[in-house]
RNA sequence: GGUCGGGUAGCUCAGCUGGAUAGAGCAACAGCCUUCUAAGCUGUGGGUCAUGGGUUCGAAUCCCAUCUCGAUCACCA
């Protein structure tokens, strides 16, 4: 509750208790709420609370309440009282003052940055360097861009970052594969793109692998637990893995070249949905930097030392586990590297508050991440974030990188922008566009669409993607919200090429309707709904507000005429609402990292 | 088994800091383009809000129990 007529409302709400039934209500007690659709009127004041205090029927408080509001001021228009709910109209002229404001502020609903700011670090994508990106990998990437530009809006400095983990076995397996039997293959002799390529051979490593377990079972008669410990193959991986961390000169420089092929492949892909980093950790260079720090801890007191030499944290006290931070022979673990790499990024930022956008299934890591680092004395440590979001699932289930059941992200893009032209052309959309103009149009919406299928939905939720029924561009989905950007645009280009001039504030004298209003209404409603998604870090906020505006705005389209309407002032009127919700609709879609196109 | 998160229309999802007759979209059916972009608008049908109890003037929403699905509880990352 922010605008400044839900202020105004309740204080003269409390204003008319005190003067009522002599009583002092607090701000919070006034229950204050958008009236329901099926009652044409603004607010509703909940009275049930003020029966005690009244001592009167419930009909009969809100009447006397609505009296008192109508005499004392010229906010309330008129009001009616159906039991226990006050349904309040606000007079035209509140509205057309919200309306102004909005339009004077360019930047509406979004908080400045500024040097006080506190700086967020927003740690997502995180992939793998040994096959490309698939659709998990495309909600943690719009989940993270999404809520760096929500944080954003809400006044933070946020640095985006990524953590790749570059190193271990699953490259050696990959590097080994393309050893055997690459051929010297690259992204350039196959015309592939880099990741794919290296993806293909970890695939490939891993056909070789089962086969050589099936063989060794079949000739010996061992299990397969006993064949998979003695495949040569995966010996030769794990004799790799010692070369590079023993920093083996060929093995290195082969590791470089590999990894530079999925980094460019990456780089395609980042560019493609339109994320980007501020700064990117290298796992291979940070993994060895939280040794120091557990035996930090272990010199203090925080950790202990098995008989063994492993070193581990007792989390029994707050209701967990032991959790292993260092191995018998000193090598680091999974926790021990986002110590380290938390250590390096305290190093380098004055952060605030550490946000991960990691999938559910590492809920507890996080949980006991969290209480290790503020073990170790890292200030942000505690209140660590665990952006957590769901799985993206199939209809017959999880999907198996194995079983070859992932949706690969560059395909999946590629796909969508395709149907949006195939879609476009149908449609005679792109006619009077140039070829570059439709490329452009075509890309967005396609984006548009996927971007939008993905975001709608609550992050924590499990989601379910089915491939064979393609993303629909009609009803609630990110075409939809594009095309009555683009519509509006339409207006607002016929409405300069017939000369129309906007004034900079409507006058106040105008008679609006209800649809009009309440178009006000939802356009106010942005800037606290920009903070709801910051506080509760939930980009589906938005998308399912700007839903709610579109759709809004397309009946009040329908039903009334724009720059056909005789009364100048109305019109002004109507010309400079449908380009405030156009503005809100790109600022809104800009926090979903969703472009709007101009025409479509 | 412990912990965490889900279960709302045939399907995909909103609503969950308690408020009025539980909402959208898709799919199905029926209408609306000589009129600002029909990727739009309007209408019809479709519900035991998993189940049972409790708190309350009022519960999809809060509490307890049960059922059910998923994640996790690795010297993998």
């Amino acid at each position: 509750m922010s605008s400044t007529i839900e202020h105004k409302i309740k204080s003269l709400v409390r204003q008319s208790i005190l003067e009522l039934y002599s009583q002092e209500v607090s701000d919070s007690s006034i229950q204050l709420q958008k009236t329901n659709k099926e009652f044409t009127a603004h607010y509703t004041v909940v009275v049930f609370p003020f029966l005690k205090i009244s001592k009167k029927a419930p009909e009969a408080t809100a009447n006397e309440i609505g009296n008192y509001l109508i005499s004392h001021s010229a906010c309330v228009s008129s009001f009616s009282a159906i039991k226990g709910f006050l349904n309040l109209v606000v007079a035209d002229e509140q509205w057309i003052n919200e309306l102004n404001e909005i339009h004077l502020n360019e930047q509406f609903g979004l908080t400045e940055v500024s040097e006080q700011s506190p700086l967020v670090m927003i740690e997502y994508s995180s992939p793998n360097t040994n096959k490309p990106l698939h659709l998990g990998h495309v909600r943690n990437n719009l989940l993270g861009h999404s809520i760096s530009e929500i944080l954003k809006a809400n006044g933070n400095k946020v640095i985006k970052t990524n953590i790749v983990n570059d190193r271990g076995i699953h490259i050696c397996k990959s590097m080994l594969a393309w050893q055997k039997w690459g051929k010297g293959a690259t992204p350039e002799s196959t015309g592939k793109k880099g990741d794919h390529l290296i993806g293909d051979y970890y695939v490939l490593f891993d056909k070789h692998f089962k086969a050589e377990v099936a063989a060794l079972q079949t000739e010996k008669g061992i299990s397969k637990e006993e064949a998979e410990a003695q495949s040569p193959l995966m010996n030769e991986a794990r004799e790799m893995l010692r070369q590079w961390e023993a920093g083996d000169a060929d093995v290195r420089s082969l590791w470089t070249k590999m990894n530079g092929w999925v980094y460019e492949g990456f780089e395609k892909t980042y560019q493609l949905m339109g994320v980007s980093f501020d700064k990117i950790y290298y796992e291979s260079s940070t993994y060895l930097e939280g040794k120091s720090k557990v035996m930090e801890g272990l010199k203090n007191g925080v950790f202990v030392q098995n008989e063994d030499g492993s070193v581990w944290a007792d989390l029994t006290p707050n209701g967990l586990d032991q959790k292993l931070l260092l191995r018998a022979d000193g090598t680091s673990v999974y926790m021990t590297q986002d110590i380290g790499t938390a250590k390096l990024r305290f190093d380098d930022y004055p952060i605030n508050k550490m946000v991960y956008v990691v999938g559910n299934e590492q809920n507890y890591h996080f949980q006991v991440l969290s209480i290790l680092l503020d073990k170790l004395g890292f200030g942000w440590g505690k209140d660590l974030v665990h952006f957590s979001y769901g799985m993206v699932e199939l209809p017959e289930g999880k999907m198996k990188s194995r079983e070859g059941t992932v949706v690969d992200a560059d395909d999946l893009m590629e796909e969508m922008i395709n149907t949006a032209r195939e879609t476009s052309e149908e449609l005679g959309k792109l006619d009077e566009c140039t070829a570059e103009e439709a490329t452009e149009i075509v890309r967005m919406i396609g984006l548009g669409a996927l971007k939008y299928f993905i975001l709608k939905v609550d992050p924590k939720k499990n989601m379910t993607f089915n491939p064979k029924e393609s993303i629909d561009f009609n009803g609630n989905t990110g075409p939809f919200i594009q095309y009555t950007h683009a519509r509006i645009c339409s207006i607002l280009r016929k409405a300069e090429t017939q000369g129309i001039i906007l004034p900079s504030e409507v006058p106040a004298t105008i008679q609006l309707t209800s649809k009009e209003t309440g178009l006000i209404q939802m356009l106010a409603e942005f800037e606290d709904t920009v903070k709801d998604a910051g506080n509760t870090f939930s980009p589906a906020l938005i998308a399912n507000y700007i839903y709610e505006l579109v759709k809004e705005y397309n009946q009040f389209y329908h039903d009334y005429s724009i720059l056909k309407e005789e009364n100048s002032d109305l019109r002004a009127f109507r010309i400079l609402l449908s380009k405030n919700v156009a503005k809100i609709i790109k600022s809104g879609m800009q926090l979903l990292g969703i472009e709007v196109p101009e025409r479509m």
